[in-house]
DNA sequence: CGTTAACTTGATGCTAGTCAAGTCCTGTGG
DNA sequence: CCACAGGACTTGACTAGCATCAAGTTAACG
């Protein structure tokens, strides 16, 4: 168990990203309570902690200066955040947020400040591995956007955001039989629009014409993935 | 200097990504030869090594299976890296590689075995906490590219695409006065368009109108940038 | 219960993808 | 040394997919 524990992370072609930082669970890191729609963090504050979501969820906004300087800068959803997922992490470079972390629903976080999550990964080799292993997580993640944004029409990207979705919602909020795929989405259209580098119309029409091809049922933020397997040959 | 050194980032708002991991250099690291067109590594393979690019420089490539098993699986070059930066970082989360990586010219890498970083890491607080800005680094750097191709239109990708190589090659090759903006291109159109989620096609008329308009000078794959506010408000 | 934000759906136009032809450049073998 | 082959690149014509604009419906909230 010394220099490279092996990571409970599953060996699939699909690994689970969103790697639960549970060495960190042992400790008394106190918590905070963060309301819909307000910030965590805002882009340019200095980093003091790490954060994990105990309850709730969140979506991190990145902006980047529009060229022009009168003309719209760029802002997008770069990522949601679910229970045991880990925030703050693009900021470790800079020692600044890079994005701003806003609340979906009321939420809880744990607060790991950097001061002490540093010296304890020198202590423990595993909570070292561990914590590379989630930061290594979020580049794969962000990768994989940029792969999703850069190669697939409209159609894909719905159905693999709904899939991505169901996957880190079912291991929660799932307790009906084998697989309870009855999502209720916490963001918006316009945020999914966001973060897949659509406009929220055509969002909306997508999920509309996947309904109406039976692949998923549709009740405002309701969604049940009917047909999955449909869902993955998009 | 213990807990957390800041690291040698500038403040700007556009930081320096892909940060160089300095503290390495005092240790002498075995060095790599990959001929143009070889592979560093490849997708799946067992992670043993991290690299720092000595001379040269790679594409990473991802690849992801499309949907329908027979309909071509999505790839995408997902990164460049040219000297000084570090490859390999999105492969510590599952102890594999996530991505190939090509020598697009005959190049030299410094690789240092992760079996001996992270105990060295955990000696020293300095090179520990370089090695997390340097992945933080990396989470920016893939995020930006997400926001790139998800609010972008095709000019504006390819103008902030020329501005980010000018900055990260001219701090190497430059040596005539002020800004030596003449770059030499070591990629395709192809690659470039599959970076910048475009058809080579796409990046071709671009480029080419980009010259028309008296932004750049452009000769195959030798660029001049004439006119670099022009580029910047693209 | 009224007001506003979220969402749906339709009509239209533009951006970038696709298909195709042709040029330039590099390296190779006669 | 030159002809030739192949890949890289450019440019044009056409098209599809998504954005934009617009109007109307539903749901949430004070």
């Amino acid at each position: 168990m010394e220099p490279s524990t092996d990571t409970a992370v599953p060996a699939g072609r699909a690994p689970t990203l969103h790697v639960r930082f549970a060495d960190a669970d042992a400790i008394p890191f106190p918590t905070r309570t963060v309301e819909r729609g307000d910030a965590l963090y805002c882009a340019g504050e200095p980093l003091r902690s790490l954060y994990t979501v105990q309850s709730g969820c969140f979506k991190t906004v990145a902006t980047f200066p529009g060229g022009d300087d009168d003309s719209a800068p760029h802002a997008q959803v770069t990522a949601f955040h679910f229970k045991n997922e880990t925030l703050g992490l693009d900021g470790v470079c800079t020692n600044r947020h890079e994005s701003d972390a806003i609340a979906l629903e009321t939420s809880i976080v744990r607060i790991m400040p950097v001061g002490i999550l540093e010296p304890l990964c020198r202590e423990y080799a595993a909570m070292q591995h561990e914590l590379l292993a989630i930061m290594s997580a979020e580049i794969v993640r962000a990768s994989r956007l940029a792969l999703m944004l850069g190669t697939m029409p409209a159609r894909e990207r719905v159905a693999a955001f709904l899939l991505d979705l169901a996957e880190r919602l079912d291991a929660r909020v799932s307790s009906s039989g084998e697989h309870a795929s009855e999502l209720l989405l916490p963001m918006t259209r316009a945020d999914i629009g966001s973060y897949l580098g659509l406009e929220l119309e055509t969002v909306s029409r997508t999920l509309s014409k996947l309904q109406r091809e039976g692949a998923i049922g549709l009740n405002g933020r309701q969604v049940r993935i009917v047909d999955r397997a449909m869902l993955e040959r998009q």
